[in-house]
DNA sequence: TTACTCTACTTGTCTAGACAAGCTTATGCA
DNA sequence: TGCATAAGCTTGTCTAGACAAGTAGAGTAA
């Protein structure tokens, strides 16, 4: 596709000629928005001003703007119109790779050694957050993950039964429960907490580490993304959806491993 | 708009009727994708497979497999098809918040105090990082961040001048630079790094913390995203776009500061 | 003044069709 | 057999029109 229509568009650049028209509407607004023509709050052109200007059709507009809207740099209302966002919460996406496949990637050797692997009565203080009844059972794991030799994570596992059945039978030298769950229940929610702490004594000695090193303390807690079959109303709609399927406590020396990402609103 | 069409659509749920039907139509491959009707890498509908099952027009069937696809569920490529992705790694959105807007909203007290605010020589260990020469004037600030009186937060902030001239003349007691910079420069890119650590000795003071107290530090560089307006080649595209506006260092008491969020893919 | 209605403008969504362009596979030629 | 070509699939994008539904303001009636 090559677009070399040579109208009288505002082209903003005059390298964006080969960009499909769509995308040149949506650098003209975020230049804007990044050079304070429309600063937070103010009312931005509306889909028909932005058709007679750029020449387009209402769907090429709305596609821009639509976009635009999914990244978070602008809010639309029915009736009201479009307006420049507040910038002050700027988000951006941030992944979260299975350590295994994170290791490898960056050419690193990852090996796992079990130290628990059994189902015992769930802790009075979990039974909540995983949705089960005291005494029930669940299924527990402590593994170490190695990075080249040297210990890098601690992983406390709790993982709810109903979801994963066959979950201890699996071999975890081979496989992380991180992708093992991702087979089992392939969508998921999380919430998770960061924050940097000690590690217990036992962690302390897993990991081979002094008692008083900071460590980076990650706890997720993973919620099933699927519908209960058999609810007819949708629990997902009401914030904390589906049923819990593992809560997991995981760390690592502070001197061993940083979490890293980018921002790009 | 009411959808009450009582065609017989492959309606996963009864519930389902109520949704606008591109919605409904991601609805069902969701639904796919969680039950492992389509593992990972496999080949899913195409769209004059979807339009003829649901009876839709094919702009909103993309519409809906447009969607997945920003959501990193799908992927596709023009002339192969669409195919589920691995959700080895899953991404979600991570939003950073100014941190005084986040105190106050949660009904707290933010207050700030400013310990250093100078024009100086930029450190040689950080000139590249800013793109300045060495021996060139930075703004350097050391501000902590109180909250309800306990202090939460050291600051220690390099700010290039070419981007905030105005930077020393701001009253940090009052506005965050953050939320300062933000004005100045609305859009950017910025990288960032957590990990656990110690606070320096005078960081430690400046805290009120024991000098072997585990803190969260997160490191960041902030880019601007506007393209510069003397040149005629986008930098943006090859990476790292855009001028270094400043480099930060956030220091915060492990036992007092938490770093939260949520995935939802 | 107050309350109501009506209008104009806004976004939200869907349709039926079109052309472009990438990938795979089958076909026919040397 | 080996290679070039063409057909048939796929996604990527744009168009011109349509109706629905939310909002704000103007005008009107009580």
């Amino acid at each position: 596709m090559v677009y070399t229509k040579t109208g009288s568009q505002p082209a903003t650049s005059a390298a964006n000629a080969a960009l499909a028209p769509y995308a040149r509407v949506k650098l003209h607004l975020k230049d804007g928005l990044a050079t304070g023509r429309w600063p937070a709050g103010a009312l931005m052109p509306s889909e028909a001003a932005l058709v007679a200007q750029f020449g387009l059709s209402r769907m090429t507009v709305n596609r821009a703007l639509r976009e635009l809207q999914s990244e978070g740099l602008i809010n639309r209302t029915q009736g009201r119109g479009t307006f420049a966002a507040p910038l002050n919460r700027v988000s951006s996406r941030l992944t979260i790779r299975d350590l295994h496949e994170e290791l490898e990637s960056g050419g690193y050797r990852h090996h796992a050694v079990v130290h628990l692997a059994q189902a015992e009565p769930v802790p009075p203080a979990l039974a909540e957050r995983l949705a089960l009844a005291p005494g029930q059972t669940v299924f527990h794991t402590l593994i170490v993950h190695h990075r080249d030799g040297l210990p890098l994570q601690c992983e406390d596992r709790y993982v709810n039964p109903a979801c994963a059945p066959d979950y201890l039978s699996v071999d975890f030298s081979q496989t992380t429960p991180t992708a093992y769950l991702l087979q089992v229940a392939p969508l998921w929610e999380a919430q998770y907490s960061i924050e940097a702490g000690l590690a217990s004594a036992l962690e302390a000695q897993l990991l081979g580490i002094e008692p008083d090193a900071p460590c980076l303390v990650v706890v997720r807690r993973t919620v099933s993304g699927r519908r209960p079959a058999g609810r007819t109303t949708r629990p997902a709609a009401s914030g904390r959806g589906g049923t819990p399927i593992t809560l997991a406590r995981l760390v690592h020396p502070g001197n061993r491993y940083t979490l890293e990402g980018q921002f790009q609103p």
